[in-house]
Parts: structure tokens; C-alpha cells; sequence
DNA sequence: ACACCAAAAATTTTT
DNA sequence: TTTTTGGTGT
């Protein structure tokens, strides 16, 4: 590194023990720089490493560096390895996730951004209801306007940095499609609401047009640090050129950008992988540091990742490699059905258990959640604890949802959206009907529900205004209290513990909702209500000092997400501050903590975790690489399949120890059997590292068993499966068979034996010249009229003649 | 307002 | 097959 400047001597136990490329990474000069960070290669410690060292050598102070990445988990765990190296209280730093930050920052610049101060964030699902009203105001037709579509094409649009009137309007679907998007916006601006997607577009528009706040910005902040960045969108890449400043700015704040292209998974929500090369090519990158040593996993697995990601052509290019040994071959199992692979996948589960790992180190990952269900059922049956990550989350529970509008009318009675959610819940005889004369006068007037309970005369008009005067009563009342106090009175006041009480099924719900007070009570504590703001120490000695605060701002205050507003410092309110907390935090999965439980989860899911042993199922043509990925060549050029290739690339490097591969022959999949041959992912695997499981006497009904009943509710706690005679399926021929599983029926097996005279039958896998591996679907006719539809994954099913076709059985 | 039934869809997802 | 959605009937 050449020129680059020396600093004071930082305490040796920082810099130890990183290798030479982590250390060239962490002391890079003040300079754009892009770090190439394989899976597994330290990539978290060296961006920790990097802000300590940055501090430590006095290069900059805590309030002069901005760390921003997706999620609120990764920005935890950088605060919390921070705060372990250094002296200080880290929390009042610029380190959080993209929206996180752009809510701190529209906080503090509420006026400027012609918000009011307490705005709310809405979350997916209330965008989308407040979509449903727009199109319902216009009255347009939800079919050809539908809901989803329509958030989803307006937070694409946001996401590339548009608003209504940038876009095209070619033909009458593009011109609705902007008069949804502009009457959407009008409808959150009088609502004070703004969604995920506008948190980073107008934060990004005020930097953009007004260039006192931009300028203090980009000299205030000297490093901004992104982690992940192949996954940012256009949006966020703008953004964060606004706050670094231009490449040859005078104030720029040197770009620090970790990331992997290998690691791409999110093309399909907006992420441009290309802003990878773009920013190497605008910011005239000099420092690329490859991170190609691997931590985590033995050679076997990471072979395999090498050989793998090797087949996809767009690559910045990187290998990894490690000085472990190669380990365990990673073993491959071919299934008879989804049932079998589940069955194998249990026992082998069970082996590393007896073997000592922990049941919380073994991770089953799969690609679309519905293949869960097999594999719980069989480890249901064996009583083996598991863990399925995915379902809905603490905040966005139905209860919770309800708690959250009565609290958010109590802040903002102008809120339509929780208005409309709980005016008539529980019910108190508001009907469609009363709504929709309210909506009406709401439309005519352009005020918001709670302003035109006036207008409604009769019954309805009664029953809406003792509504009103519920919250108002709430608000009155619960002034000056405490975040507790003003949940428990809202619990009580609203009648939803009352009802709920009444529901069979309520218990669960009232325990979730007394959850949220002490959710409320830990959030209080954390983010340091009722004490004072603490100022972080400054250096104001150490070269390139913090610039001045924007009046009334204080460097640094212990409240993570709520900077004061900028000019009267005021601090938003416990209960707006919750709020906030929630839409952007919607908190954990369901998913009992704490017990020492089997992973499940799909890939996408499992990105950035790491286990001692991974098992990969369901990995067929169809499933994995998934169907709908390989027409899917989409929009930004984006190939679906190279995504498809590097989702499998994630799976195999959250691998430690042990790699199991599998895929079966059959599968339910939406109430039929489908057949499905091994995923072209296995045949890209380097043939020295696997080991190939068999069962051993494959004879013939392999690949026959069918349904099964499942009779315990997902997610319900430990229900008892159907008893075995219920199964309608077969059990696999090599026996000894499950305890669970029926006898064969006569009448099947014969089916499955049939055979018309060309030796195949339905489920035999068959090789053909052209096409490759298939497997029979359906067998028709006899003699020279004999036809089959086999299944050639990637060329699709196909009818062939089979006097005329070649078709090899396979073993 | 609620219960019931039929029809349609069923990658991946954080904020 | 399961889940969600919408429509109809009471």
C-alpha cells in the first residue's frame, strides 16, 4: 500500500491473527475500496475490525462513520463484536440497516422531508390494504389491477429511484398503473404513513435537493461502510453515493464495500448484483481484496462450492480454500420418494446425534417451504425436536397487528389504515356498510376517517363516534404514562383481551399480546427512556475530526434509532418510538427457542448461518434448480438459473463438518405424484468428494409410495399422527419398513409392476440419447402404438414413441 | 356479521 | 394436498 499514511499503534491483540489479505482489507487508506468476501472468510471481522482500528488510530471519530447492512441481525452482531473492542458506548453510532438508518434520519429531518414527526412506517401488510383502498377510491378493477402487483410495481419504481411522473405511460395499463402510484402517495402523505420502500427513496431525495444537508453529511461522514452489497438495489446504491459524496469530492467519505457475487440470492427483489462492477468502475476502485480463505468448512465441501459456482459465466471470479483438511466426503442419497428421503435423512440425524452433535448444529435446508413437511412429519414421528424458521413473525401476528393499530390511533387518529382495522374489531356493530358511507365522506371531504365521523348521521353515526371516543378517552387518559401503562389500558380498553378470552383458540393470543408488554418494557429499557442521553467521547485532537452537528443535533445519543429532530432536539415519544421499533423490527420467527432442536429452513433463509452438518434436500430438476427460474431470465438480465446455482452455492458452504446431498424419485408435490430426476447441481459436483448412498436392494415399486395423511397441525404444538393404517402408500421395498408405514397393498404393487412389453414401467428412470436422464411419467398403448412421457428435467416432459425411441433403463 | 363451500393457486423475502 | 380467497346463504 503505497503512501498510505501512518497512525498511532493500536494494541496488537486487534490486528492479531489476521491474515495478510483480512489485514490489508481492515488497513486500507481512506479510499474507495471493494472487499471480495468468500463464505466463511471472515468477512464480519474484518468490517468490525476496520471501524476499530479506524477509531483506535484516531483516523476518525465515532460520529465520522456509517456502517449499513440488511438486516437488524447482522447489525446487532457488528454492534455487539464492537462494543467487546472497544472502550466506548457504541449504540449512538451510525450502524444499522439501510432503513434503519434512512428512519433516523428522516427523524431528524422530519420538517425538511414534509412528514410529520410521528410518522409511522408501514409494514408489507399494510401497505398492501392501503393499496386495496387506492384502487377501491378509483374504482378500478381489482382483476386487472391487482393489489399485489400493483405494491409490488410501485415499490419496484421506488427502488429505482422513481416517482409516478418518471415513469412511462405508453398505453392506458402504464398510465392507471401511475395514477395507483401517485393517488397511493397523496394517500400516505394525508395519512402521515410512509412505507419500507419510501424510507430509503425520500431520504435519498433529500439529500439529492438540498445540498446544505448533503454537504454536511458527506463531511461529517469520512467511512461508510456497507456490508453485503451485492444485495443493494439501485436505490440504495444512489443513496449511498449521495451520502459518500462524488468520487473526487473534496469531503468524500472513503466507500468501503464488502460483498459477494457468489452470494447474489435477491436478484428476484431488486438486487443489482452489477452494482458491484459499477461502483469499481465509478469510484475508479484501486483497493479489490480478494478474501478467498475459508474458515468454516473442510476441503470436500468447499471443492464442491468451487466446482459448483464454476459453471455460472457472470462472475468478479474467486475461489476458495482452506487449510483444513478435506474431511468427510459429502454423501448422496437417491430416494425411492420424499418420504424415503426423509426417513434416510432421520436416521442419519439421529447417527450424528449419537455421535455428539448437537441437534441445534444440524441444519435441513431445502428450497421452497413446502418441502418442510415431509421432513417434519418424520421427525414428528421419532420425537426428535425441530426448529422450522419461517412462519410468521412476532409483529406481524394478527393479534399483535390489532394491539399495534389501537396504539397507533392513539398516536395519529388520522391513521386510515389502523383505523379501518379496528374500528370493527372486536365487533361493536360497524359494518361494511357503516364504513363504506364513512370512506365516502371521507373521499368527498379529502379527510381522513377520523375526521369525517361527523358526517355520518343515524345509528351508524352514533356507533362511530363512541368508536372515536374510545381512543380519544385512551389518548386523554393515558397522557404522561408509561409505555406499559399505556399498553395494559389499551388491552383493557379496547376489549381485545375480553374477546379474546372468549375464542377457544384465544389463549395463545392473549399470552402473545401480554408478550407485547414485555416486549414494550424491553424496549424501554434498551433504548434508555427516563435516563439521560449519553454523549459518546469525541476526539476532537485526532486528525479529521466529526464536522460540526447541524443545529441542536448532538453527536451522539443513547436512543439507536430516534435521533432528536435536528433543529429543537425534541425526542420522539416512548409510544411513537415503539411503534417504529416494530414495523422496522418485526421480531423474531415463532419457533420455540432454547431447546436443542433440528434447523429447518430454506436456503435463502439460511444465508449467513453456518452448522456442523448441512443436509440439502429436494434437489431435483424442478425443485432445485427450481422450475420457474429456468424461464426466468428477468428483467435487469438477471439469469434465473445462475441465481438458482448460487442459492446452491450458499447451501453448501453453511456446511462445517458434514455435507448430505439428496433427492428423491417421486414426490407429492400439490396432491400428485411428480416425478423428478437428480438436480444438475449434484452433476456439477466434483465425483472425488461424494460418496454415493444407496439403499441397498432397490427392486422393483421403487419410487412408489404415495400419500400419506398428516394429521397434526403445523405449528399447533404435538398433535398425534394418523394411525398407520390410514397410510394409502407404499412402503419401500427394502425393508425393514417404518413402524409408520402401511403394508403394500396387493392391487398396487401390481401397478406398479405393469409393464407393456418394453420392459419400462411408470418411475423408472431411463436414459436417452439426445435428452439425456429422464424418468417415465405415464406408459400408453402396447406394441408399435406404445408411447411413454418421460420427464427430462431441463428439456422439459416429453411424449415419445417407444418403437421408434431409444430409452435405456437406468440400474 | 358470520358460517360455509367452492375455486384457484401453491418459489425464494428483509425492511 | 393444502391454503387462501371470494361468493353465497342464513
Amino acid at each position: 500500500m503505497n503512501g498510505q499514511p501512518s497512525y498511532p499503534a493500536v494494541p496488537p491483540s486487534l490486528l492479531a491473527n489476521l491474515n495478510p489479505e483480512q489485514l490489508a482489507a481492515v488497513t486500507l487508506p481512506p479510499e474507495p475500496a471493494l472487499i471480495l468476501a468468500g463464505a466463511g472468510s471472515g468477512k464480519t471481522r474484518v468490517l468490525t475490525t476496520r471501524i476499530a482500528w479506524l477509531l483506535q488510530t484516531g483516523q476518525v471519530g465515532p460520529g465520522g462513520l456509517m456502517a449499513v447492512t440488511f438486516t437488524n441481525k447482522a447489525a446487532k452482531e457488528m454492534v455487539t463484536r464492537l462494543s467487546t473492542m472497544l472502550p466506548y458506548n457504541v449504540r449512538g453510532m451510525w450502524i444499522g440497516t439501510f432503513h434503519g438508518l434512512c428512519n433516523r434520519f428522516l427523524r431528524a429531518h422530519w420538517k425538511i422531508a414534509n412528514l410529520p414527526q410521528t410518522f409511522q412506517i408501514l409494514d408489507s401488510g399494510d401497505t398492501l390494504s392501503a393499496v386495496k383502498r387506492v384502487i377501491k377510491a378509483l374504482k378500478l378493477d381489482e382483476e386487472r389491477f391487482v393489489p399485489k402487483q400493483m405494491t409490488w410495481a410501485i415499490a419496484g419504481a421506488k427502488e429505482e429511484g422513481k416517482r409516478p411522473h418518471d415513469l412511462p405511460q405508453h398505453d392506458g395499463q402504464a398510465r392507471t398503473l401511475v395514477e395507483i402510484y401517485q393517488a397511493y402517495e397523496d394517500q400516505c402523505q394525508r395519512e402521515g404513513v410512509v412505507d419500507f420502500a419510501e424510507l430509503m427513496l425520500r431520504s435519498y431525495e433529500l439529500l439529492r435537493d438540498h445540498p446544505e444537508i448533503r454537504e454536511h453529511y458527506q463531511r461529517r461522514f469520512q467511512h461508510i461502510l456497507v456490508d453485503e452489497f451485492q444485495d443493494t438495489n439501485r436505490l440504495q446504491y444512489l443513496w449511498l453515493k449521495m451520502l459518500a459524496g462524488p468520487p473526487d469530492g473534496a469531503h468524500s467519505a472513503a466507500l468501503f464495500a464488502v460483498g459477494d457475487d457468489d452470494q447474489s440470492i435477491y436478484a428476484f427483489r431488486g438486487a443489482q448484483v452489477g452494482n458491484m462492477s459499477d461502483f469499481e468502475r465509478e469510484y475508479r476502485v484501486r483497493h479489490l481484496i480478494k478474501l478467498e480463505r475459508n474458515y468454516r468448512s473442510f476441503g470436500n465441501i468447499l471443492d464442491s462450492a468451487n466446482a459448483l459456482i464454476a459453471h455460472n459465466s457472470r462472475r468478479l471470479g474467486k475461489n476458495l480454500h482452506t487449510e483444513a483438511g478435506p474431511g468427510e466426503p459429502i454423501r448422496v442419497y437417491e430416494a425411492t420418494s420424499d418420504y424415503a428421503e426423509a426417513q434416510w435423512l432421520l436416521d442419519e440425524a439421529q447417527q450424528l446425534h449419537r455421535s455428539g452433535t448437537a441437534r441445534s448444529e444440524v441444519a435441513v435446508l431445502y428450497r421452497s417451504n413446502a418441502q418442510s413437511r415431509v421432513i417434519e412429519s418424520a421427525l414428528f414421528n421419532a420425537g426428535v425436536p425441530y426448529r422450522v424458521y419461517g412462519g410468521l413473525r412476532f409483529f406481524e401476528r394478527a393479534e399483535i397487528k390489532h394491539a399495534l393499530a389501537y396504539l397507533r390511533l392513539i398516536e395519529n387518529p388520522n391513521d386510515d389504515t389502523s383505523f379501518l382495522r379496528v374500528v370493527n374489531f372486536p365487533a361493536r356493530g360497524i359494518g361494511a356498510r357503516s364504513v363504506e358511507q364513512l370512506q365516502d365522506a371521507a373521499r368527498s371531504s379529502g379527510r381522513s376517517l377520523n375526521q369525517s365521523v361527523g358526517a355520518v348521521g343515524g345509528a351508524a353515526g352514533a356507533k362511530l363516534a363512541s368508536f372515536q371516543r374510545l381512543i380519544d378517552d385512551l389518548r386523554e387518559r393515558t397522557r404522561g404514562a408509561t409505555l406499559r401503562e399505556i399498553i395494559e389500558r389499551m388491552l383493557d380498553a379496547s376489549g381485545l383481551v375480553t374477546f379474546y378470552r372468549t375464542e377457544k383458540e384465544g389463549q395463545d393470543r392473549i399470552e402473545n399480546l401480554e408478550e407485547l408488554v414485555t416486549a414494550a418494557e424491553a424496549f424501554v429499557t434498551q433504548e434508555g427512556f427516563g435516563k439521560d442521553v449519553i454523549a459518546l467521547p469525541v476526539d476532537e485532537t485526532a486528525p479529521g475530526t466529526i464536522a460540526a452537528p447541524l443545529p441542536g443535533e448532538p453527536e451522539a445519543v443513547a436512543r439507536v434509532d430516534l435521533l432528536p429532530d435536528a433543529e429543537t432536539g425534541e425526542i420522539l415519544s416512548p409510544l411513537a418510538a415503539f411503534l417504529t421499533h416494530a414495523a422496522l423490527e418485526a421480531g423474531d420467527n415463532q419457533a420455540q427457542a432454547g431447546q436443542d432442536a433440528v434447523q429447518l429452513m430454506t436456503v435463502h433463509a439460511a444465508k449467513g448461518l453456518e452448522f456442523d452438518a448441512v443436509f440439502i434436500t429436494g434437489l431435483e430438476e424442478g425443485l432445485f434448480p427450481h422450475e420457474n427460474s429456468l424461464t426466468s431470465v428477468s428483467a435487469q438480465g438477471a439469469d434465473g438459473l445462475e441465481e438458482e446455482r448460487r442459492l446452491m452455492y450458499v447451501a453448501i458452504t453453511r456446511a462445517r463438518q458434514r455435507l448430505y446431498l439428496s433427492f428423491s424419485q417421486t414426490r407429492m408435490l400439490h396432491g400428485q405424484t411428480r416425478y423428478h430426476i437428480k438436480s444438475r447441481f449434484i452433476e456439477e459436483l466434483p465425483e472425488t468428494a461424494l460418496k454415493w448412498i444407496s439403499p441397498k436392494n432397490q427392486g422393483f415399486g421403487s419410487g412408489f409410495e404415495t400419500s400419506y395423511q398428516q394429521a397434526w397441525q403445523r405449528g399447533s404444538g404435538m398433535g398425534s399422527m394418523v394411525g398407520a393404517g390410514r397410510h394409502a402408500g407404499w412402503s419401500p421395498p427394502p425393508a425393514p419398513p417404518p413402524s409408520w408405514a402401511a403394508p403394500v397393498p396387493a392391487a398396487m404393487r401390481q401397478a406398479a409392476a405393469k409393464d407393456n412389453g418394453h420392459g419400462l414401467r411408470q418411475g423408472q428412470s431411463v436414459f436417452h440419447n439426445k435428452f439425456g436422464e429422464g424418468v417415465i411419467l405415464t406408459l400408453e398403448g402396447s406394441g408399435t402404438d406404445a408411447r411413454a412421457q418421460v420427464n427430462f428435467g431441463r428439456h422439459g416432459a416429453k411424449w415419445l414413441a417407444l418403437s421408434v425411441a431409444k430409452l435405456t433403463p437406468i440400474e
